[in-house]
DNA sequence: AAAATATATTAAAACGTTTCGATATAATAT
DNA sequence: ATATTATATCGAAACGTTTTAATATATTTT
């Protein structure tokens, strides 16, 4: 195994000066640098991780935290964004550890390996998360980061979705194409994502002037359980019992979406003819569902890379105050609209 | 920050005793190795990993390694694999190390950082992966396990489905509901998991005496393009083109049969009455399909679990002779059948 | 009773880096 | 010419562990 010495020996210099010029610091001399350079080139050396962490006291490494069933839901959504994160850390050579927290969390027993042994210089939570595994890091000073997810009445560095503009030119989309009556079918309402699009949802209605008295009532679905298919058959079959049926569905996201679509096709209704659905997110089934979905595209790279920028921001300047990325989307629209 | 001499000092002992309690190597008096076991309670003491990995010469990572598409695909099977193996990994203190490679992937090149900087003490490749890649690490010593993949005409270490019985059993059960002309549409016929699957498909077709002449000519679509949707779609739009129509059809994983699902719907035919459909693998969106999508499911996790296992035992006795694991299926009936 | 072995503890070296002064020379400012 | 400052290099300490070999005592075997 070749080490610094054996660099050192070969270009007849001191550690140091090698150490020097593979960080880059301090003063070397462009030949002994370029010298050295040539050896480790030859030697193909490669300083070892372990020992250089020992030195400099980093880890070197940084979590990736999701709740446990996000990780095994149905669409790729936080795997993206892991990928994103990866594709970023790729530059910067830091590792990305993953892992998962279970849905009753608690930071005395539960703690993630990473956070327990002080394996990660800093950690990127994504989606919901328990409030108290924040509040942990808040209190130990670990740099982190919440993509897709705040928490009400407090700053955290994030990385948000620009949910209310996506919303907004989404539905805005959809009245320009002529309907009048638009739904709403959301699920985790509690989540402050989907308040956001309901948000963009409900002011375009307003500015359009398209929210008669009783439309909200009559025609958003909103349930505080986990979004899935299931949310979005159940609100369309109760949509569907009105007496003037909506003709189009703005929903929370693309699984509820595809829930919709799935009721409304049962209940022998044309899509887009009768009724329109759009969702959100861009989750890949979107595409190859029949009829093909419109929706609002999430870059999900982007958000990983994002917050690994922002994160990466924090670790070298711990006091920044908390600042929000926002990331914009695009609409897509597909047939089912 | 405590350290190991902090344990040492309050417990007056050697940092050396305190190491050996720490590892349960060594000889150390049951009394003092409590004392220090408390102490080390006490003060929350938590060895250093990049020190005991510069001591011990060890990374303490394992690498996971797939195809980009793999991971950017519609589905979780990859990432479900990945998360039976973190499950593992847990207790054995190991973290992993994802990353992905490219289509056009050359070791010269594109090798992957945790591979270039020796940081890891073996690898998981999961799915089909470049051969080059496995030659490389099999060149290097470097302990590796492929899941779900085998090379043809080389003997690796190997968790492997059973994809033979998996699709023996279902194409079974196909047979017992009645199924006389049972068709197969398959995609990456080079892998070498479809192949078995189609094997399995082929000899219980035999051994109840349903392959006529030209049965398979007719009622077998084989591509090698990549499994997908498509695939299915068009593989069900051929074999709907022969006078007698097959009136089941075993797809070679999911994702072709929900294409075939969608081929089939929409040449207004029903499921299971006219033609009934059966897939591989059990992905999330199987079970939420309309129809219901039945299946062989394959127990990601588990195919983990065992390649963390397998790659765990190599590292221990690298000059173990390679073996493979089979793990067994489970087939489930919904709707489509 | 002596020799061999098992038990218990430790000092010191080693793992491969980074970094902090120290030292020396060269360039620039006074 | 002298004092400053910039450039270049290096020795040695430090980072927190594990491990080897040495030492000492207790137990067992001969």
């Amino acid at each position: 195994m070749v080490t610094i010495k054996d660099i050192a020996k070969k270009a007849n210099v001191s550690i140091s000066t090698v150490s020097l010029v593979l960080n880059n610091k301090g003063y070397v001399s462009p030949e002994t640098s370029e010298r050295i350079l040539n050896i480790i080139n030859d030697l193909n050396y490669k300083p070892l991780h372990s020992a250089r962490k020992l030195a400099t006291r980093k880890t070197g490494n940084i979590g990736y935290i999701i709740w446990e069933n996000h990780f095994s839901e149905v669409e790729m959504f936080y795997s993206q964004i892991f990928l994103g994160m990866e594709y970023a850390a790729r530059e910067s050579d830091y590792y990305i550890l993953l892992t998962t927290v279970k849905d009753d969390f608690d930071p005395k027993t539960d703690l993630p390996r990473f956070l327990k042994y002080n394996d990660v210089d800093g950690v990127v939570l994504a989606g919901r998360v328990p409030h108290s595994l924040v509040e942990y890091l808040d209190k130990q000073r670990m740099p982190f980061v919440l993509v897709d997810y705040g928490i009400p009445g407090k700053i955290y560095n994030s990385v948000l979705i620009d949910n209310y503009n996506g919303a907004f030119n989404a539905v805005e989309s959809l009245i320009q194409s002529g309907r009048k009556r638009i739904a709403f079918v959301g699920g985790t309402f509690s989540h402050p994502s989907i308040k956001e699009r309901f948000r963009g949802y409900k002011e375009v209605l307003e500015s359009y002037n398209l929210i008669s008295d009783g439309h909200l009532k009559k025609y958003t679905h909103l349930e505080d359980a986990e979004t899935s298919r299931e949310i979005g058959e159940k609100g369309v079959s109760i949509l569907l019992t009105e007496k003037l049926l909506p003709d189009a569905i703005f929903c929370c996201n693309d699984t509820t979406a595809l829930g919709a679509l799935t009721e409304i096709q049962r209940k022998k209704l044309k899509i887009p003819q009768d009724i329109a659905v759009v969702g959100f997110d861009d989750i890949p089934t979107a595409a190859f569902n029949l009829p093909k979905l419109s929706t609002v595209r999430v870059p999900k790279l982007l958000l990983g890379k994002e917050a690994f920028k922002l994160l990466n921001d924090v670790i070298d300047n711990p006091r920044l105050p908390a600042q929000t990325r926002l990331i914009s989307t695009e609409f897509i629209k597909r047939e089912s609209s």
